[in-house]
DNA sequence: GCATGCATGTAATCCGTTACATGATTTA
DNA sequence: TAAATCATGTAACGGATTACATGCATGC
């Protein structure tokens, strides 16, 4: 039940399309929140006929620009404040983890492996977006991104040295 | 897709039924891969019409023991060693953060040390658990479950050390 | 005029949750 | 004998993914 409140907390930046909405998904909120063309399609028209946003403008090529309502406002500050996060409990790595002592050790040595670089590449990427955000004025808009960012640079690094221990503990 | 696979593992100490694998999902797995009730015995009755489980024995009350076979097993250890682990893109706690602005800061300072706390929390249970843990004879089967088990240790901390940390950030 | 990008929509399928429904066995 | 626990199954619904389907506008 969180896309609409994702999409909601994009539209208070001001109206867009589906399409915007989407490329926002891809690239801002890529590892926060996912969501699919046709799932985003079919949410704006719900959310349209609850109220939450409406259809502020038409433009070119059928394009519909959506705006965020009163009612998808208040919506919104509610699910952030007065609904609990779910907490996680579904991870694929560390179900396979679980079951590492199955495999060949030279096979759970390599998925270690895997993961600590694919962890450490995330790492870096993640660095590098950092020292451009530093350059940036900073406001009340960017600061909860560099918060979210810092939440990628710590998990990334804890995940990345957690596995080149996993490493030397399967080894031994 | 993994459902299966984590049946598949657990059922690779020994038969069960789906009542005996229920709990074990909800003791041992609980953070880590997630099942309802009808969900496992639905995937049991597909994963037995595909033969990667068979009923190997029945007892009173309708009780039914699965036990893994030769394709069973052949396809857990393909996904754990060949099938690449999904990334996580949705958190529900990281969505609220990012729109963390739009809120008052009391209610957002209030968020962040909810979240401290609740990783505090959750970090101090995971650290009782690694203590009666480190008692144990080490094996092969529980070394995998002790590399799991530091992921959880390391990544409770890394999360509430973060949370104070953003606590910081929002109130200046 | 053609390729790329903009733009929306629908259908089929799968996975997961909640709720309902039933009944046998054990233990206090 | 009543309560707790063991034990399985199904139906309805909602959310997510994949694939299909279509067509306009812009820039080269």
């Amino acid at each position: 039940m969180s896309l609409r409140h994702a999409v909601l907390g994009l539209l208070t930046t001001g109206p867009a399309s589906g399409y915007d909405l989407l490329k926002r998904f891809e690239v801002s909120l890529a590892y926060v929140w996912s969501a699919t063309q046709s799932q985003l399609y079919g949410e704006l028209a719900k959310m349209a006929d609850e109220g939450l946003v409406e259809v502020a403008a038409e433009g070119p090529r059928g394009r519909k620009e959506y705006a965020i309502t009163a009612d998808g406002r208040a919506a919104l500050l509610h699910w952030m404040t007065e609904v609990e996060p779910e907490p996680l409990r579904r991870n694929g790595m560390l179900l396979r983890v679980f079951f590492l002592h199955l495999v060949d050790p030279d096979k759970a040595v390599a998925f270690l492996r895997r993961q600590a670089d694919l962890a450490a590449q995330q790492h870096d990427e993640l660095s590098k977006v950092a020292e451009l955000v530093e350059q940036e004025e900073p406001d009340q808009e960017n600061k909860s991104g560099r918060v979210v960012l810092e939440w990628g640079l710590r998990a990334s690094a804890t995940y990345r040295d957690w596995a080149r221990w996993a490493e030397t503990q399967i080894s031994s």
